[in-house]
RNA sequence: GCUCCGUUCGUCUAGCCAGGUCAGGACGCCAGGUUUUCAUCCUGGUAACACGGGUUCAAAUCCCGUACGGAGUACCA
C-alpha cells in the first residue's frame, strides 16, 4: 500500500512444465506485490545446464498468460535489473564468489565428486552421514588445508575445483519468517555448501542471493522446501554485508490421499491435472494433462489455487484476480500443507461456468459441436446452453446434457423404460401425437397449455404422461423443461420421435 | 540418522498471537422440500481441536514432552 519499494520475484527453473505448487507460489508473490503496489519479477534460474528442457521457459510464460498473472519485469518484459535469465548473468557471479574468498568466507575445494563419494560410502558403512562441514574440511583437499603455493599451483594447472562457503562455527543464526515466525539454527549442524560449481556456474544458493540483492528484491516468498537452506542464505547476506530481504516460506501442496507432496504421478493415478497447461515431454513424447485442456476456466483455477493455503479471514469464497489482490495478506497464509481437492475444483468451475453469459458459452459449445460434426442448423445455441448450463461443470459436458436437442435418441435407457413405459403409455403417446399434430403454434407456452388441457380433460396422470413423453423425446429421464425442448426441435421432429418411440417400445402387456 | 517445519470435521479452513461462544463456514456425503424427469436451488443433518502432562477459576488457544506427518540433508533447483 504505502510501501512502493516492494519487489518480489518468481524464479522457476526451466526443467519441465510448471507444477501447480509453483503456480500458487507465483500467484501469492503476484498478489503480495500488487496488494502493496510493488513489482513482480520473473527470473529464470537455469544455472544447471544439464537439466535444461527445451520449451519449458515458453511453457511457464504461457501458463501465466493463461492465468492472467502479469509480470512487471522479467525474461519477456525486460526491465532495468536485467538480464533476467541466470545463464545470461553467468559472468557476474564469479566476482561475488571471489569476494567471499577474499573476505575469508569461502574457499577453493579440489576434492573430486568421486573422492567425496568414496568417503560418503565409507561413512555410510559405519552408519554415519558425511557432510562437508567445519570438522571434515580440516582434512579434505581445499585451500584451508593446502598451502597457498599448493593452491596456486593447482589453480594454474587447471585442476577442477568448486568454491565452498565457509560456514561459521558454533553460531546461532536467528531468522525471521513472515509465516512461521522466529527460526533458530546452530551453524554447527550446517555444512559448507558449494556456491560455485566446477563448470563455472554458481549454484542456486549463490545465484539467488546475488540476484535478489542486485534486483533489490524486498521479499522472498518461496516454497517450504527452501526453509532448510535459509540459514545458508542468511549467512551469505551477512558475509557480503548486505541487507536481507524478508522471507516467507509457503507450505507445500500435498497429495489428495496418502502422504507427501503432490507429484505428477498423483495426477495420473487419481485422474486430475498437476499442471496448468498440457505438456508434451520433448524426449519421451509423454503427454501430461493440464487444467486448461481439461476444461477449467482460468478464473476458477486461480480462485481454487488461491484458497489452497490462504483465506480472506471471512467467509467469502469467490474471488476474481483483482478481488484476490484486494483481499490478500501474507499473514493469512497457513503454516501447514494443503491437500488438493478435485471435487471443490469442479465446484468452482461450475460456479464460473454458470456465471458466464449464454452467448459466450454458446461460442465455446459450438467448438465442441464442430468437433463432433454436429450441425446446429438454425437452432439457438445460446438458448439451449442457458437451459442446461446449471447441470454441468465443464463446457465439454454440455453435449451429454443437450445432445437430444440435435439428435434423435439412439437408444431408450432401459432403466427409464422399465420405470416410465407403462401399460397405457402406448395408447397415451399415440393420442398425444394426434393432439400435437393439430397444434399450429409450437411455442413452449402453447404446447404446454394444450397438452395439459388434454391431460386434464382425459383425467390422465400428469406424471404418467410427461414421463413417457420425455422418454420418447430425450431417451432417458433427464433434461430441462420438456416443452422447451420440443419447441427447439420443432413440431415435425417431435411428432417423428413420438411415432418412432411408440413403434420401437410397443405396447407393454400388463403384468 | 541429523536439522528444520507442521498437526481443528473425509477435504479446504475460521478461531490460536491479545485463554472464557453449544468449535463457525465451504466442498463432499445423507435426508427432506420444490419439479413432469434429472440437475440446479432451498432447508436440515453428518462429522474435527493427534496424544499425554503442566500453568490457570478456565486451554483448540500458553508451556513441556510424545506420536505421527512433511521437507531438507547433491558440483538440482
Amino acid at each position: 500500500m504505502e510501501n512502493s519499494s516492494v519487489r518480489v520475484r518468481f524464479a522457476p527453473s526451466p526443467t519441465g512444465p510448471l507444477h501447480i505448487g509453483g503456480v500458487r507460489t507465483a500467484l501469492y508473490n503476484y498478489l503480495f506485490a500488487k496488494k502493496n503496489g510493488g513489482s513482480f519479477i520473473l527470473r529464470i534460474e537455469d544455472t544447471d545446464q544439464n537439466r535444461f528442457v527445451p520449451g519449458a521457459e515458453a511453457y511457464i510464460v504461457e501458463a501465466f498468460n493463461w492465468c492472467g498473472i502479469e509480470f512487471d519485469e522479467g525474461v519477456t518484459k525486460g526491465g532495468e535489473y536485467g538480464p533476467y535469465r541466470q545463464s545470461d548473468r553467468k559472468d557476474m557471479y564469479r566476482e561475488y564468489a571471489d569476494l567471499l574468498i577474499q573476505s575469508g568466507n569461502a574457499y577453493y575445494a579440489f576434492d573430486t565428486p568421486e573422492e567425496l563419494n568414496d568417503i560418503r560410502k565409507q561413512l555410510e558403512a559405519e552408519k554415519k552421514i558425511f557432510t562437508y562441514d567445519a570438522v571434515q574440511r580440516t582434512h579434505l583437499k581445499n585451500s584451508l588445508t593446502l598451502s597457498p603455493s599448493e593452491v596456486k599451483n593447482l589453480l594454474h594447472a587447471g585442476t577442477p575445483y568448486v568454491i565452498r562457503f565457509k560456514m561459521p562455527t558454533d553460531q546461532v543464526i536467528v531468522m525471521e519468517d513472515e509465516i512461521r515466525g522466529r527460526v533458530e539454527v546452530n551453524t554447527s549442524v550446517l555444512d559448507d555448501k558449494i556456491i560455485f560449481k566446477s563448470d563455472g556456474m554458481p549454484t542456486y544458493h549463490l545465484a539467488n542471493v546475488v540476484d535478489d540483492h542486485l534486483m533489490k528484491i524486498s521479499h522472498v516468498i518461496r516454497g517450504e522446501e527452501w526453509l532448510p537452506s535459509l540459514p545458508l542464505h542468511v549467512s551469505l547476506y551477512d558475509a557480503f554485508g548486505w541487507d536481507k530481504p524478508k522471507f516467507a516460506h509457503l507450505p507445500l501442496l500435498l497429495k489428495p490421499d496418502g502422504k507427501g507432496k503432490l507429484s505428477k504421478r498423483d495426477g495420473d493415478r487419481l485422474g486430475f491435472p498437476v499442471f496448468p497447461l498440457q505438456w508434451t515431454d520433448p524426449e519421451s513424447g509423454e503427454v501430461s494433462r493440464g487444467y486448461r485442456e481439461d476444461g477449467y476456466f482460468p478464473e476458477a483455477f486461480i480462485n481454487m489455487m488461491a484458497l489452497l493455503g490462504w483465506n480472506p479471514g471471512d467467509e467469502r469464497e469467490f474471488f476474481s484476480l483483482a478481488g484476490l489482490v484486494e483481499a490478500f495478506s501474507i499473514e493469512k497464509v497457513g503454516k501447514s500443507g494443503s491437500r488438493f481437492d478435485q471435487e471443490k475444483a469442479k465446484w468452482f468451475n461450475h460456479h464460473y461456468l454458470v456465471e458466464k453469459s449464454n452467448d459466450e458459452l454458446a461460442g465455446l459449445f459450438l467448438d465442441v459441436l464442430k468437433e463432433k460434426n454436429i450441425d446446429p442448423g438454425q437452432k439457438n445455441l445460446s438458448y439451449i446452453v442457458g437451459l442446461v448450463k446449471e447441470r454441468v461443470n465443464f463446457v465439454a459436458e454440455l453435449w451429454e446434457q443437450s445432445s437430444f436437442f440435435f439428435e434423435v435418441p439412439a437408444v431408450y435407457d432401459p432403466q427409464t423404460v422399465k420405470k416410465r413405459w407403462k401399460t397405457d403409455s402406448f395408447e397415451h403417446m399415440k393420442e398425444l401425437e394426434v393432439v400435437l399434430k393439430q397444434v399450429q403454434d409450437f411455442s413452449s407456452e402453447n404446447t404446454e397449455k394444450v397438452v395439459k388441457a388434454w391431460i386434464e380433460e382425459k383425467e390422465y396422470g400428469m406424471g404418467a404422461i410427461m414421463n413417457a413423453f420425455r422418454l420418447l423425446i430425450v431417451g432417458e429421464a433427464k433434461g430441462p423443461h420438456l416443452f422447451d425442448i420440443i419447441e427447439v426441435i420443432g413440431k415435425e421432429d417431435t411428432l417423428a420421435r413420438i411415432n418412432r418411440g411408440v413403434e420401437i417400445l410397443g405396447k407393454k402387456e400388463a403384468n
